[in-house]
Parts: C-alpha cells; structure tokens; sequence
DNA sequence: ATGAAAGCGCTAACAT
DNA sequence: ATGTTAGCGCTTTCAT
C-alpha cells in the first residue's frame, strides 16, 4: 500500500524519452540497451527517486527476491542461532528473508508453505519442519526450490543439511558408559523428527555396543520443549530404581531437567549426571555447566542458505545432503556415578 | 514465481458460477454478499484448494500483510530477544514478518525503508536504526505506519518504545561509586543511536550527584560492538591512572572489556569492576557472572508491534512514546576498590 | 447483491 | 536496439 505516489518506469520513460518497455529492460539487467540510452533511462530514474516495486515485478513474472524461511519457534536459541546462519549468507545475495513461525500449529506449515509457493517468495527454507502434511510432495512435484534444516524426509529426495546426530547420541552415552553409568535415562525429542529418531538410536546403540540393555522404562518421551523435559525428568527421577545419568535429546530439555533434579533433592553432577545436545549459549550458564553435543547451529543455516541460492541460479542442480559434524562439549554436569 | 498453475479466482468464479468480482468480494470479506453465494463460493474455493495471491492483493490496492522490521544485526542477543518479541505479538495477528538486516551498511536502511514503503509491507519497525538519513521525514510525510525500537528521533514526532536509558545508567555508575569507587571509566556506544547518547548522560549526571569530577579520559569510544569495546578497554586500561571500575553501555562491550582485562593481568572483581547494560543470555555466562543493567528486550519488541498493529487498525491514532524501566541486576563482577 | 470494466506496476513475448 | 501488446491475480469503481 503505498501511501503516495512513487514513480514507476512511465514516469521514467517520459522523463527519459523513450518506451517504458526500454525501461525495464534497463532497470532488470537486459544486455542489450544501446550505452546512450542505458545511461539516460538510468540518469532519469536516479533523479525521479524511483524505486521497483517488488510485488509488482513478482507478479508479471519476475523473481520476488524474497526467501521465505519457516521456523517453529524463536523461544529456542537452537532455531535464532540457526537464523543467524542463514541471514548472513544472505546478506551476501540480493535476497530477503520472509520468516514464518509456526509454533508448531497443526497444518500452519502447509498454509504457509502453499502462499510461499503462490508468489510470496522464491525459495523456502525448512527449518526442523514436522512434514506431518504432503506439502512437501508438492514443492517437489512443482520443482519449488527448498531445502530442509535439520530434517530429513523419509523418501530422501530432498536436499537438507543435517547434523550426524545418531553418531552425537552414541558418543553422549559412550561418554556416561566409560564414566562408569549403567543406569542411564533418555529423554527423547519430538518424534516426528527425524533428529529425535536418531538421538533415540544412537543412544540404543551404544547402549548395545558396551553390553548394556536397553530399558523401555529409562525412557522418557519429550517434546524438544522445557515443560516436557521437565516432566520426563521427573518421571525418571520417580523410578523404583532410577538412572544415575540422564541423556536429554536437546538443552533445553536438559536444562529443564536440571531444574527436576535440584527440586528433586539431588545434585548434578554428585547424585546424578547430566548430558544435552546442542550447546544453546544458555548450556553453559549457571550452575553446573551443562556437557553437551555441540551442533554447528549457524553453519547449518549458512549451508542450508547457500544450497538454497546455488539451486536458484542454477535450477538444474540435483537432490543434495550435508551432513555436519557433532562434538562432545564436556563441561561440569557429569561424573563416575556414586559407589 | 508460482511454477505451477494455482487456481485463481477465476477458476473458482466459473465453479461457483459468479462473477470473479463476486469472488473478490466474499474472500476479502465484503459485507453484502448473499449467504448462499458466499457458501457456494467458499466451497469452490476449499475445492479447488485457493490459495490467494498477495503480490496481487497488494498491488491491487489491498494490504501486503507483512510487516517490515530494520534490524542491524542478528549477532547479538539484545536484537534477537526484541524481535522474538516482536514475533510473538504478530503472531497473534494475521501479519507476518519480513526482516531486514542492515549490518549497518552506509544507505542500507534508507533504501530498505523505501523498498517498505513502496508496497513491500504495511508498515515498519525500526530496531535502533541509525536515521543519518532523512527518510523517517518521508514516512512520516507519507504517513506512512511505523515505529521506533530503542531509537528516538530528535523531532519527537515517532512513535517509539524506548527504555529510561538514562536512570539504568545512573543507577550502574550509582552502584559502582557507593561500592567506594572514584575512579569510574565508561565505554560510550554508537553516538548516533539515542541509547548511547542517554546512557553517558546518565553516568555523567551521576558522577556530578556524588561529587566526582568528570574527565574525559575516563571516557573510551565504543560501537556497542566486540571490538571496539575491546580497543576502548583497553585504551582505559593503559592510562596513567587507570580506573578502578568500568561501566560499558552495553553487555557486549562489557563482555570484551572482560576479556581485554583478563589480558592485562587483572582480576575481576578483585582488581577492577564491571557493569554492563542489556542483560543479554551470555551476560549471566562464564566467571564472573555479569553484573549490569537489564532491559525488558522481549517487552519492547512486543509492545513495538502492538502500537504498530494499532496503529494499523486505526490509522488516526496519534504518536506515542512508551518508556520501560530498566533494573540493576547484581551478579559477580563488581566489588569495593582495593584498599 | 452482483456483474462489467479498469487498472495496480511490471515483465515478456512479439514485432520491427 | 527499441516500441507495441498482453497479461500476471487481484481490488475497486461504476453500473444495474
């Protein structure tokens, strides 16, 4: 809605002395304009102040210069670190980002994804999306460019950057395991996400590997949120026999964790220890310091950016995964369990 | 660029068996349409699975619903904690949001601003912009929807959420000359941003309360960024007589300064104390704890939006300024002078 | 209450 | 190399 009149090419054509298709053709890089005029339309719009309008450039056909990028939620520095990844590789470009939060709502991915692809942007980056809806069969079918963070979809024809995260979750708990736990509880993730299916499978496996049984009852389903981080840790903590360390699929859940366990009576790293996943800024704030598998947040949005930008200028680049390293961060929340 | 063909309101005007203007009408929520037409046209509509084009609406005349928010990086927390909370005030409204990073590039918000008010959003909001160009005049003019976020303009004529910079940064400077300190350098911020202006203010004005003569030495130039609190503590460091307490005018600055005077081979708080200002997440990070001065971030960028969006609703309201207190956080890293 | 017609600002054939 | 002609999908008069 612009308030007042701006100028568009017809006031430069006047002012310029020529057609407004000429117009166009100077302002959106066509080659071949004769110098003289180039230089005139050019003079004409500089001094008119003219400025394109976006939406109506998108809507004739052009590019909307606009990445539509779609988060469940900006309450996690998991997500904002992720964010700042992708802004600075954007920065680069001429793009701009258009940022949808879904606060993980039933069917919001999909109405968003359907108005992203309806001219509202050029690309769409996915950020830990549920994929609960077919949406993405459809960007594929209508060859939208898209990519996933953090995420993988079943059929793997998409292109995504993901972390080794079942590789993460195995060395978490190798790490409790060598400190000498037996015991050891679980608190998943959202299982919708790929990400919580392989922490949940890592943390299976190393379990495994050092001759460990794997317990249903160690654990305990959560959501990636606090508050079901809390209870899960509660839950845990309230067993017959509970763990003398806990692996949390993510720091916040850890975190909430912490906060069950000092309710609890028991103190971290003494009574119980305690691992997360990310190594979200706050992980290392307070007492004790959180241990954790550090996720390259920022660099998984960089990448995740940059495949989306190689794919726009060269729309025949193929289906591609990154796949990025995990590290085990050790700080202060853990310790050989009690003799 | 939608790839594939969506259904228009053509397609839905010929299921329906209506005009497309009758179309037009239901969707956008015209009042005089009969009930059983715009039951047919709905369910044409939910049919075909319509998806409205906003490039259109917009340049037709309606609104983008987007709202444009000028921020100048996503490298600091004090930016990311207001736009969540900007986030978390749109998302209950039916705007969402496109983020423009200026990285405080020379013209970049001007241009960004332009861009806006040519159609790309409804309005705008403006995290502590640096308006060294005349573009709030033509918002203004224009009357054009927006609001300033940590920032005021000298002309007093923006609606703007702003905190009492300038009390925080007494009480800071307050608190360091009750601990018995005298000598009380200042790393001074981005003097273009009103924030940086109230904040020397405020030290200022309390040195003078207490009696304690002002120097300019004691005064080292900072950007609000990593590096140049670093240079500037540094330049403090190596006075004659250096000061036995620093006040930096925000937490990043403190946080080099930390850094610059464990290099010197000072102690804090035992050889020299910190404040800061913000009370970002890393304020509360690693030894010692940050003492300084907290800012309601996630109010301001709720309350930003929520004028913003009333602003939107009712376009005659008239400007207005909302004040936020700031409070002194106690932590670790002040203490009384050596003796 | 609804249809017909115009136009928002621009790009992209199609001409020449 | 440049002008002419159609739209893109929608809102908004202006009719009826």
């Amino acid at each position: 809605m612009p308030v007042n009149k701006m100028p568009t090419i017809y006031d430069i054509a006047k002012e310029a002395g020529v057609s407004y298709s000429t117009v166009s053709r100077t302002l959106s890089g066509f080659e071949f304009v004769k110098e003289s005029t180039r230089e005139k339309v050019l003079a004409a719009a500089n001094k008119l102040g003219y400025v394109p309008n976006q939406q109506a450039r998108s809507l004739a056909g052009g590019p909307s210069n606009l990445i539509g990028v779609l988060v469940p939620t900006l309450a996690n520095d998991y997500i904002t670190q992720i964010i700042h990844g992708i802004d600075d590789e954007l920065t680069k470009s001429s793009y701009n980002l258009i940022l949808y939060t879904t606060n993980r709502h039933q069917g919001k991915e999909a109405t968003y994804a359907a108005a992203i692809m309806n001219g509202a942007a050029d690309a769409l980056l996915l950020v830990a999306p549920l994929i609960s809806d077919p949406y993405l069969d459809v960007l594929r079918e209508q060859n939208f460019p898209y990519v996933l963070i953090d995420q993988a979809d079943q059929s793997d024809q998409s292109t995504a950057v993901n972390t080794n995260n079942q590789k993460g979750a195995y060395e978490a708990t190798q790490y409790l395991i060598q400190l000498g736990h037996r015991r050891i509880g679980f608190i998943a993730g959202l299982p919708q996400l790929n990400s919580a299916i392989e922490r949940l499978a890592g943390y299976k496996k190393a379990l495994a590997d050092y001759g460990l049984s794997f317990h249903e009852t160690y654990v305990a389903q959560g959501r990636f949120t606090s508050s079901y981080g809390y209870t899960a840790a509660k839950q845990l903590l309230n067993l017959a026999t509970p763990p003398t360390a806990i692996f949390a699929a993510n720091d916040l859940s850890a975190m909430a964790a912490m906060e069950a366990i000092r309710e609890h009576g028991l103190r971290i790293p003494d009574d119980i220890s305690l691992v997360g996943f990310d190594d979200v800024p706050q992980a290392s704030i307070g007492y004790p310091k959180l241990t954790t598998i550090r996720q390259p947040l920022h660099q998984m949005g960089q990448d995740g950016a940059r495949l989306i930008l190689e794919r726009l200028a060269n729309p025949s680049v193929e289906v591609r995964r990154i796949t990025l390293e995990t590290e085990l961060i050790i700080r202060d929340s853990c310790a050989p369990p009690r003799a």
